[in-house]
DNA sequence: GTGCGTACTTCCCAAGAGAGAGTAACTCTC
DNA sequence: GAGAGTTACTCTCTCTTGGGAAGTACGCAC
């Protein structure tokens, strides 16, 4: 009875999860990750605010609330603790007066965000032609 | 006065769409894209049903319903309408009886394709990390 | 006749997002 | 002193949209 590798494990535990059955875990994390306010709060903290070329850095509540337009404090404040439970994001207090909070990717929010920035910089680039299919399509219906 | 070269054009308009912004077009495209149905349409249509090893196919209303375990009905036909108004996803339509409906990915879809399916596997693969990481945030808090 | 398949469409209700204001403690300006 | 600003939330009410379920029309099998 030969004992199982490191690798043999990593390599079964792949294998037990999948996204596309409801009732896998893995299934409620894609959805989680899978949100607007998600992707935008780690492009933020991955230094995406000024068009990309920034480094992750550590960021206020309120600097989130204002770069990330229209999201809702309590979208805001629900999603970074979401994000913490998960191990994405670091929270840190300072008890200044008033309090302040900077939150940071860890090196597993590290490892998203270089997916959800390829969101981003999809939605940007191809915007102009969604734009003529939306057009072309609404045109033929 | 020099003219601008079609690069410069391109760089330009990539300098126009900046999703952090709630008024900009890119936004809603983003806010689209980074929704759990649409990551997981276009990973179906993107061969990904068997674990990853398949070809971009089209596939039937009916087999992307019973691959993706608990979309509604509503959810799959709202997200693949969208998703054809983009130019992300094709549906032909071939009147037999009862008729069948096509979806496939267009070159653009595949393009989302490519960044969706990380997203998946990221979910995948880090669902362990992710499980303890929330055992140690809830025991202490 | 009943039940299956196809791909939607429709209706009602539930869940969660959105919007706005409140909280505490402090500082600054008039 | 009053009022406005800052910080990061918390709370309440309203509204939107997703969820759940059933309906539609046609052909085929039993």
């Amino acid at each position: 009875m030969a004992t199982v590798t490191a690798a043999e494990k990593r390599d079964q535990a792949k294998n037990a999860y999948n996204a596309f059955l409801a009732v896998c875990p893995s299934r409620q994390l894609l959805d989680r990750i899978s949100d607007k306010w998600v992707v935008l709060i780690l492009c933020a903290l991955g230094g995406d605010a000024d068009g990309g070329i920034g480094e992750p850095a550590a960021m206020r509540y309120s600097e989130l609330s204002r770069l990330i337009a229209g999201v809702s404090q309590k979208m805001l404040t629900q999603t970074l603790r979401a994000l913490e439970r998960d191990g994405l994001v670091t929270r840190t207090v300072t008890p200044t007066v008033p309090v302040t909070v900077d939150y940071a990717l860890t090196d597993l929010g590290l490892s998203l965000y270089r997916t959800t920035r390829r969101l981003r910089h999809w939605a940007q680039d191809h915007m102009d032609e969604v734009r003529i299919l939306r057009e072309h399509y609404d045109a033929d219906h």
